[in-house]
DNA sequence: GGATTGACGTGTC
DNA sequence: AGACACGCCAATC
């Protein structure tokens, strides 16, 4: 079995909530957070997210940026390019690391979902 | 167990 | 608009 690290809860919370992100869009961790009832926990989502990388299934944690649409945490998916790739291929424009028309594509768990 | 760091956020200069 | 500083919470050293 697996031990869960962090805020067992939390990162579960995160977890499902980055799988229910429509193909399309994206959030910001500041909103993951608020959703989980935590304002200031913004860190703590990009916390968990490191670590994404390596559980399963597979999260499209690249459908996750900050609040200013950078694609902050690319890195964590071997290539600088393949976040940017996959958000194009969903049909987001991706100009120097972030997100063009970041405001259009934002997807916002409290209230779309 | 204190100090540092981190896929963050907001405010200020 | 870009750069810098402070605040938050948990994990890692």
């Amino acid at each position: 079995m697996e031990k869960l690290r962090q805020t067992d809860a939390f990162a579960e919370n995160v977890y499902a909530l980055v799988r229910e992100i429509p193909r399309g869009r994206v959030t910001s961790y500041g909103a993951i957070a608020r959703a989980l009832g935590q304002p200031n926990a913004s860190r703590l989502v990009g916390y968990a997210m490191r670590h994404v990388s390596v559980a399963s299934p597979a999260i499209p944690a690249h459908r996750v940026v900050n609040s200013t649409g950078v694609l902050s945490g690319k890195w964590a998916f071997g290539s600088a390019n393949a976040m940017q790739e996959l958000l194009e291929k969903e049909g987001i424009a991706v100009a120097n690391d972030k997100i063009v028309g970041f405001k259009q594509v934002f997807w916002d768990p409290l209230s779309e979902l």
